[in-house]
DNA sequence: CCAATTTCAGAGTAACTGATATCG
DNA sequence: CCGATATCAGTTACTCTGAAATTG
Protein backbone atom coordinates (compact mmCIF):
# COMPACT_ATOMS: atom_id res chain seq x y z
CA UNK A 1 0.00 0.00 0.00
CA UNK A 2 1.43 3.67 0.39
CA UNK A 3 4.51 3.39 2.17
CA UNK A 4 4.94 5.90 5.09
CA UNK A 5 3.57 9.76 4.54
CA UNK A 6 0.43 9.11 7.09
CA UNK A 7 2.55 10.43 10.06
CA UNK A 8 1.97 14.32 9.18
CA UNK A 9 -0.81 15.19 11.82
CA UNK A 10 0.28 14.98 15.70
CA UNK A 11 -1.18 13.26 18.24
CA UNK A 12 -3.12 16.05 20.50
CA UNK A 13 -1.70 17.29 23.76
CA UNK A 14 -4.12 15.67 26.07
CA UNK A 15 -3.79 12.32 24.50
CA UNK A 16 0.14 12.32 25.08
CA UNK A 17 0.04 13.83 28.52
CA UNK A 18 -2.45 11.17 29.61
CA UNK A 19 -0.09 8.18 27.93
CA UNK A 20 2.74 10.21 29.49
CA UNK A 21 1.21 9.94 32.91
CA UNK A 22 0.07 6.33 32.91
CA UNK A 23 3.72 5.56 32.21
CA UNK A 24 5.01 7.40 34.92
CA UNK A 25 2.16 6.11 37.31
CA UNK A 26 3.34 2.62 36.48
CA UNK A 27 7.14 3.67 36.91
CA UNK A 28 6.68 5.22 40.16
CA UNK A 29 4.36 2.44 41.15
CA UNK A 30 6.92 -0.05 41.29
CA UNK A 31 9.40 2.17 42.91
CA UNK A 32 7.46 3.21 45.41
CA UNK A 33 6.45 0.02 46.67
CA UNK A 34 9.44 -0.68 48.27
CA UNK A 35 8.56 2.06 51.03
CA UNK A 36 4.68 1.17 51.16
CA UNK A 37 4.20 4.27 49.64
CA UNK A 38 1.28 4.70 47.37
CA UNK A 39 1.51 7.40 44.28
CA UNK A 40 -0.70 10.45 45.95
CA UNK A 41 1.16 9.55 49.65
CA UNK A 42 4.49 10.46 47.73
CA UNK A 43 3.25 13.55 45.86
CA UNK A 44 1.46 14.75 49.54
CA UNK A 45 5.03 14.40 51.45
CA UNK A 46 6.82 15.83 48.90
CA UNK A 47 4.43 19.21 48.84
CA UNK A 48 4.34 18.65 52.71
CA UNK A 49 7.85 19.55 52.70
CA UNK A 50 7.76 22.24 50.51
CA UNK A 51 5.20 24.21 51.83
CA UNK A 52 4.50 22.95 55.52
CA UNK A 53 1.84 23.87 57.50
CA UNK A 54 -1.22 23.24 54.33
CA UNK A 55 -4.38 22.22 55.58
CA UNK A 56 -6.45 19.21 54.44
CA UNK A 57 -8.09 21.37 52.58
CA UNK A 58 -4.82 23.48 50.51
CA UNK A 59 -3.64 20.22 49.77
CA UNK A 60 -6.29 19.29 47.74
CA UNK A 61 -7.15 22.25 45.84
CA UNK A 62 -3.36 22.01 44.98
CA UNK A 63 -3.85 18.67 43.80
CA UNK A 64 -6.92 19.48 41.95
CA UNK A 65 -8.88 16.75 43.71
CA UNK A 66 -11.88 16.82 46.48
CA UNK A 67 -10.82 17.23 50.32
CA UNK A 68 -12.36 13.85 50.64
CA UNK A 69 -9.64 12.32 48.72
CA UNK A 70 -7.42 14.36 50.34
CA UNK A 71 -8.65 13.57 53.67
CA UNK A 72 -7.62 9.68 52.82
CA UNK A 73 -4.34 10.32 51.97
CA UNK A 74 -3.23 12.31 54.46
CA UNK A 75 -4.89 9.80 56.99
CA UNK A 76 -3.33 6.88 56.15
CA UNK A 77 0.34 9.20 56.29
CA UNK A 78 -0.43 10.03 60.06
CA UNK A 79 -1.34 6.75 60.37
CA UNK A 80 2.24 5.65 60.03
CA UNK A 81 3.71 8.59 61.98
CA UNK A 82 4.25 9.99 58.64
CA UNK A 83 3.26 13.00 58.68
CA UNK A 84 2.03 15.24 62.03
CA UNK A 85 -1.39 17.29 62.26
CA UNK A 86 -1.88 20.62 64.84
CA UNK A 87 -4.82 22.49 65.45
CA UNK A 88 -3.93 26.15 64.01
CA UNK A 89 -3.86 28.56 66.49
CA UNK A 90 -6.48 30.86 64.92
CA UNK A 91 -8.85 28.77 63.84
CA UNK A 92 -9.89 25.71 66.18
CA UNK A 93 -11.22 24.02 62.68
CA UNK A 94 -8.12 23.62 60.51
CA UNK A 95 -5.38 21.41 60.55
CA UNK A 96 -2.02 22.47 59.71
CA UNK A 97 -0.04 19.50 58.53
CA UNK A 98 4.09 18.83 58.30
CA UNK A 99 6.36 15.88 58.10
CA UNK A 100 7.66 14.16 60.99
CA UNK A 101 11.19 13.20 61.03
CA UNK A 102 10.30 9.84 59.91
CA UNK A 103 8.64 11.70 57.05
CA UNK A 104 11.42 13.29 55.97
CA UNK A 105 13.44 9.91 56.23
CA UNK A 106 11.70 8.03 54.01
CA UNK A 107 11.28 11.09 51.62
CA UNK A 108 15.00 11.93 51.62
CA UNK A 109 15.33 7.71 50.54
CA UNK A 110 12.83 7.65 47.74
CA UNK A 111 13.59 10.94 46.04
CA UNK A 112 16.81 9.65 44.57
CA UNK A 113 14.78 6.67 42.62
CA UNK A 114 12.37 9.22 41.61
CA UNK A 115 14.87 11.37 40.61
CA UNK A 116 16.79 9.08 38.27
CA UNK A 117 13.34 7.86 36.75
CA UNK A 118 12.86 11.69 35.89
CA UNK A 119 16.15 11.74 34.28
CA UNK A 120 16.25 8.14 32.07
CA UNK A 121 12.56 9.51 30.64
CA UNK A 122 13.75 12.76 29.97
CA UNK A 123 16.87 11.66 28.47
CA UNK A 124 16.16 12.87 24.39
CA UNK A 125 15.10 15.60 25.21
CA UNK A 126 18.04 19.00 25.49
CA UNK A 127 18.55 20.52 28.91
CA UNK A 128 17.23 23.79 27.51
CA UNK A 129 13.68 22.31 26.29
CA UNK A 130 12.98 21.31 29.52
CA UNK A 131 12.42 24.56 31.56
CA UNK A 132 10.44 25.46 28.32
CA UNK A 133 8.35 22.31 28.84
CA UNK A 134 7.70 22.90 32.38
CA UNK A 135 7.09 26.23 32.39
CA UNK A 136 4.41 25.57 30.11
CA UNK A 137 2.93 22.76 32.04
CA UNK A 138 2.98 25.14 34.93
CA UNK A 139 0.78 27.55 32.83
CA UNK A 140 -1.63 24.79 32.46
CA UNK A 141 -1.75 23.59 35.57
CA UNK A 142 -2.80 27.37 36.53
CA UNK A 143 -5.26 27.27 33.84
CA UNK A 144 -6.96 23.95 34.77
CA UNK A 145 -6.58 25.13 38.84
CA UNK A 146 -8.75 28.75 38.12
CA UNK A 147 -11.42 26.91 35.97
CA UNK A 148 -10.83 27.17 32.36
CA UNK A 149 -13.84 29.66 31.33
CA UNK A 150 -12.27 32.25 33.54
CA UNK A 151 -11.10 35.05 31.97
CA UNK A 152 -7.43 35.94 31.87
CA UNK A 153 -6.58 37.16 34.77
CA UNK A 154 -3.52 38.21 35.07
CA UNK A 155 -3.94 38.71 38.80
CA UNK A 156 -3.70 35.14 40.45
CA UNK A 157 -6.89 35.01 42.31
CA UNK A 158 -7.66 31.53 43.43
CA UNK A 159 -11.14 31.62 42.42
CA UNK A 160 -13.55 28.79 42.85
CA UNK A 161 -15.99 28.71 40.23
CA UNK A 162 -19.87 29.10 41.93
CA UNK A 163 -21.94 26.21 41.21
CA UNK B 1 13.05 44.46 39.26
CA UNK B 2 14.81 42.00 41.13
CA UNK B 3 15.48 38.48 39.55
CA UNK B 4 13.49 37.12 41.88
CA UNK B 5 15.67 34.39 43.79
CA UNK B 6 12.78 33.01 46.28
CA UNK B 7 11.83 30.88 43.18
CA UNK B 8 14.65 29.38 42.55
CA UNK B 9 13.09 25.73 43.11
CA UNK B 10 10.84 24.71 40.24
CA UNK B 11 8.41 21.26 41.27
CA UNK B 12 9.43 17.95 39.33
CA UNK B 13 7.90 17.20 36.09
CA UNK B 14 6.32 14.07 37.37
CA UNK B 15 4.59 16.33 39.52
CA UNK B 16 3.37 19.08 37.40
CA UNK B 17 2.30 16.32 34.85
CA UNK B 18 0.37 13.87 37.36
CA UNK B 19 -1.15 17.93 38.32
CA UNK B 20 -2.31 18.39 34.64
CA UNK B 21 -3.77 14.92 33.59
CA UNK B 22 -5.52 15.14 36.69
CA UNK B 23 -6.95 18.47 36.00
CA UNK B 24 -7.92 17.45 32.35
CA UNK B 25 -9.38 14.21 33.46
CA UNK B 26 -12.07 16.02 35.30
CA UNK B 27 -12.18 18.45 32.42
CA UNK B 28 -13.31 15.43 30.14
CA UNK B 29 -14.97 13.31 31.89
CA UNK B 30 -17.90 16.06 32.96
CA UNK B 31 -17.93 16.95 28.87
CA UNK B 32 -17.83 13.04 27.56
CA UNK B 33 -20.73 12.38 30.23
CA UNK B 34 -22.91 13.89 27.88
CA UNK B 35 -22.52 11.15 25.23
CA UNK B 36 -22.09 8.46 27.64
CA UNK B 37 -18.08 7.92 26.84
CA UNK B 38 -15.60 7.53 29.70
CA UNK B 39 -12.18 9.04 28.98
CA UNK B 40 -10.04 5.40 27.77
CA UNK B 41 -13.12 5.22 25.81
CA UNK B 42 -13.02 8.44 23.86
CA UNK B 43 -9.24 8.22 23.35
CA UNK B 44 -9.66 4.56 22.24
CA UNK B 45 -12.20 6.02 19.65
CA UNK B 46 -9.58 8.58 18.62
CA UNK B 47 -6.78 5.82 18.17
CA UNK B 48 -8.89 3.58 15.64
CA UNK B 49 -9.86 6.60 13.63
CA UNK B 50 -6.42 7.31 13.10
CA UNK B 51 -4.97 3.97 13.31
CA UNK B 52 -7.92 1.64 11.60
CA UNK B 53 -7.43 -2.22 11.85
CA UNK B 54 -5.43 -2.08 15.33
CA UNK B 55 -5.85 -5.36 17.65
CA UNK B 56 -6.52 -5.35 21.61
CA UNK B 57 -2.96 -6.13 22.37
CA UNK B 58 -1.58 -3.56 19.90
CA UNK B 59 -3.98 -0.54 21.20
CA UNK B 60 -2.71 -1.87 24.92
CA UNK B 61 0.79 -1.53 24.11
CA UNK B 62 0.45 1.77 22.93
CA UNK B 63 -1.81 3.12 25.74
CA UNK B 64 0.92 1.35 28.27
CA UNK B 65 -1.74 -0.57 29.52
CA UNK B 66 -2.20 -4.43 29.89
CA UNK B 67 -4.24 -6.29 27.32
CA UNK B 68 -6.79 -6.80 29.99
CA UNK B 69 -7.44 -3.51 30.82
CA UNK B 70 -8.28 -2.79 27.03
CA UNK B 71 -10.09 -5.50 26.14
CA UNK B 72 -13.19 -4.23 28.44
CA UNK B 73 -13.01 -0.49 27.02
CA UNK B 74 -13.03 -2.46 23.65
CA UNK B 75 -15.47 -4.62 25.15
CA UNK B 76 -17.98 -1.72 25.59
CA UNK B 77 -17.60 0.25 22.40
CA UNK B 78 -18.27 -2.77 20.35
CA UNK B 79 -21.27 -3.65 22.63
CA UNK B 80 -22.52 -0.02 22.14
CA UNK B 81 -22.07 -0.56 18.53
CA UNK B 82 -19.59 2.32 18.09
CA UNK B 83 -16.79 -0.28 17.30
CA UNK B 84 -16.89 -3.25 15.23
CA UNK B 85 -14.06 -6.69 15.49
CA UNK B 86 -13.11 -8.43 12.43
CA UNK B 87 -10.82 -11.80 12.19
CA UNK B 88 -7.24 -11.00 10.98
CA UNK B 89 -7.77 -13.05 7.37
CA UNK B 90 -3.88 -13.79 7.96
CA UNK B 91 -4.35 -14.78 11.75
CA UNK B 92 -7.89 -16.47 12.94
CA UNK B 93 -6.54 -15.36 16.37
CA UNK B 94 -5.79 -11.58 16.21
CA UNK B 95 -9.20 -9.55 15.88
CA UNK B 96 -9.00 -6.06 14.48
CA UNK B 97 -11.09 -3.01 15.59
CA UNK B 98 -12.20 -0.30 13.44
CA UNK B 99 -15.10 2.56 14.12
CA UNK B 100 -18.73 1.94 12.80
CA UNK B 101 -20.40 5.09 11.08
CA UNK B 102 -21.84 5.22 14.39
CA UNK B 103 -18.37 5.51 16.25
CA UNK B 104 -17.19 8.23 13.73
CA UNK B 105 -20.37 10.08 14.35
CA UNK B 106 -20.14 10.16 18.04
CA UNK B 107 -16.42 11.44 17.72
CA UNK B 108 -17.21 13.74 15.05
CA UNK B 109 -19.65 15.48 17.87
CA UNK B 110 -17.35 15.26 20.78
CA UNK B 111 -14.18 16.32 19.40
CA UNK B 112 -14.78 20.15 19.08
CA UNK B 113 -15.64 20.46 22.59
CA UNK B 114 -12.15 18.74 23.80
CA UNK B 115 -10.48 20.88 21.16
CA UNK B 116 -12.25 23.86 22.67
CA UNK B 117 -10.83 22.21 26.19
CA UNK B 118 -7.13 21.74 24.86
CA UNK B 119 -7.31 25.36 23.46
CA UNK B 120 -8.33 27.02 26.47
CA UNK B 121 -5.81 25.31 28.83
CA UNK B 122 -3.39 26.11 26.43
CA UNK B 123 -4.35 30.03 26.31
CA UNK B 124 -1.21 31.13 27.76
CA UNK B 125 1.02 28.94 25.87
CA UNK B 126 2.65 30.70 22.83
CA UNK B 127 1.79 28.80 19.84
CA UNK B 128 5.74 28.33 18.62
CA UNK B 129 6.49 26.44 22.27
CA UNK B 130 3.35 24.27 22.31
CA UNK B 131 4.98 22.35 19.26
CA UNK B 132 8.41 22.23 21.38
CA UNK B 133 6.21 20.77 24.42
CA UNK B 134 4.17 18.54 22.07
CA UNK B 135 7.65 17.04 20.84
CA UNK B 136 9.11 16.61 24.07
CA UNK B 137 6.75 14.69 25.69
CA UNK B 138 6.45 12.61 22.52
CA UNK B 139 10.05 11.80 23.41
CA UNK B 140 9.40 11.11 26.69
CA UNK B 141 6.29 8.82 25.80
CA UNK B 142 8.48 6.63 23.80
CA UNK B 143 11.11 6.30 26.47
CA UNK B 144 8.44 5.15 28.84
CA UNK B 145 8.00 3.13 26.17
CA UNK B 146 10.51 0.99 25.04
CA UNK B 147 11.64 0.85 28.88
CA UNK B 148 13.80 3.53 30.94
CA UNK B 149 16.73 1.00 31.27
CA UNK B 150 17.50 0.63 27.81
CA UNK B 151 20.20 1.67 26.46
CA UNK B 152 20.02 5.64 24.25
CA UNK B 153 20.66 5.80 20.96
CA UNK B 154 21.17 2.45 19.41
CA UNK B 155 18.93 0.99 16.60
CA UNK B 156 15.45 0.96 17.20
CA UNK B 157 14.77 -2.03 18.32
CA UNK B 158 11.27 -2.74 20.09
CA UNK B 159 12.91 -4.93 22.60
CA UNK B 160 10.40 -6.11 25.50
CA UNK B 161 11.70 -6.26 28.91
CA UNK B 162 11.96 -9.63 29.67
CA UNK B 163 11.01 -10.73 33.44
C1' DC C 1 5.65 -27.29 22.77
C1' DC C 2 6.12 -22.29 22.41
C1' DA C 3 4.84 -17.44 21.63
C1' DA C 4 1.28 -14.21 20.90
C1' DT C 5 -3.50 -13.04 21.33
C1' DT C 6 -7.90 -13.02 23.47
C1' DT C 7 -10.69 -12.96 27.39
C1' DC C 8 -12.84 -14.21 32.13
C1' DA C 9 -12.49 -13.39 37.11
C1' DG C 10 -11.04 -11.08 41.16
C1' DA C 11 -8.31 -7.37 43.46
C1' DG C 12 -6.52 -2.85 44.15
C1' DT C 13 -5.76 2.22 43.52
C1' DA C 14 -7.47 6.57 43.47
C1' DA C 15 -10.76 9.31 42.44
C1' DC C 16 -15.94 10.60 43.05
C1' DT C 17 -20.82 12.07 45.37
C1' DG C 18 -23.51 12.53 49.54
C1' DA C 19 -24.07 13.63 54.28
C1' DT C 20 -22.84 15.27 58.91
C1' DA C 21 -20.44 18.01 62.36
C1' DT C 22 -17.73 21.95 63.91
C1' DC C 23 -15.69 26.52 63.97
C1' DG C 24 -15.68 31.63 63.33
C1' DC D 1 -27.50 31.31 59.52
C1' DC D 2 -23.54 31.10 56.36
C1' DG D 3 -19.06 29.72 54.64
C1' DA D 4 -15.07 26.97 55.14
C1' DT D 5 -13.16 22.95 57.05
C1' DA D 6 -12.92 18.13 58.44
C1' DT D 7 -14.37 13.54 57.89
C1' DC D 8 -17.41 9.19 57.55
C1' DA D 9 -19.69 6.22 54.18
C1' DG D 10 -20.69 4.33 49.87
C1' DT D 11 -19.70 4.32 44.78
C1' DT D 12 -17.38 4.74 40.37
C1' DA D 13 -13.46 4.63 37.09
C1' DC D 14 -9.60 2.48 35.62
C1' DT D 15 -5.91 -0.59 35.97
C1' DC D 16 -3.67 -4.68 37.76
C1' DT D 17 -2.51 -9.88 38.56
C1' DG D 18 -3.83 -14.60 37.67
C1' DA D 19 -5.48 -18.07 34.77
C1' DA D 20 -7.38 -20.33 30.73
C1' DA D 21 -8.33 -21.06 25.79
C1' DT D 22 -6.97 -20.48 20.84
C1' DT D 23 -3.97 -19.99 16.83
C1' DG D 24 0.21 -20.34 13.97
Amino acid sequence: MSPAADDEDAPALVYVIGRVNQGIRREMQGRLKEWGLTIPEYTTLSVLRRRPGLSNAQLSRRSMIMPQSMIEVLASLEERGLVRREVDPDHGRILRAELTDDGRAILERADPVIDAMEDAMLADVPARQRATVLKALISVMNRLTTGLTEEAGVTGRATRSPR
